[in-house]
DNA sequence: CCCTTAATTAGTGAGTAGGTTAACTATGGG
DNA sequence: CCCATAGTTAACCTACTCACTAATTAAGGG
């Protein structure tokens, strides 16, 4: 990845399938990194390796107790990117709204021109 | 990027400043290379790399009218990368509440034990 | 104190991302 | 027909990603 800003850190953090399924598995509560890499059949320190790409991307925070390491969702950085996302979209349909109502009046010129 | 599944790769094309910035611009309306390439510094095979990524994401389609080429956005791969989002979200949410009414009941049991 | 368990760090390797410059393709105008 | 314009492809470079195995750190239990 080239750049580091909040947004291009989130997206890119979504952007595998592995880390986005880590990420659904803490959206139904904390769990240890074991709980966590169970699913999979990638070696730990792969696991490891992804939460900290989550973890740099604040989608995800550790709690340390005793040798275990507790993992948390974050909603931060997933309302960043739906914001984003959400922005486009009303600056797209703005446009298509507008795009339509033309569309409107040229269909009015045209039954002036074939009444 | 590792994966190619459509959500990996819409997430993986959002993930660079360079390309939303093109996809902000095309929510105006189509465009050509030269024009959504305009504001960047860069080489003009920069720009047509970046816009091979978005184009294979789904989220943007060229048009070929004599030597130009049109780029116009399209919705759907974002649509789709909303959805994971807000299905995320909604989980996270569900254990939230749970997590609340959990609270509540403790709370009505330290009455019980401190009336 | 040692041993098991939990997890990370180190070191390695293959593949990809993102940028450059130079060369190429394609199309319409004079 | 050639040439300017629009854009892509080729070749190259550096840096990062993602996986592996082996070694290391850290903590608790007998």
């Amino acid at each position: 990845m080239a750049s580091d800003d909040r947004l291009s850190l989130a997206f890119a953090a979504l952007a595998d399938p592995t880390r986005r399924a880590i990420l659904t598995r803490l959206a139904q509560g904390p769990a240890t990194v074991q709980e966590v890499a169970e699913p999979f059949t990638m070696s730990a320190p792969a696991i490891s390796r992804h939460l900290k790409v989550l973890e740099r991307a604040g989608l995800v925070t550790r709690t340390t107790r005793a040798q275990w390491r507790t993992l948390s969702l974050q909603s931060e950085p997933l309302d960043e990117v739906s914001a984003w996302i959400d922005q486009q979209r009303r600056e797209w349909n703005l446009r298509l709204d507008a795009l339509e109502q033309h569309l409107e009046t040229m269909k009015g010129k045209d039954h002036e021109h074939f009444p």
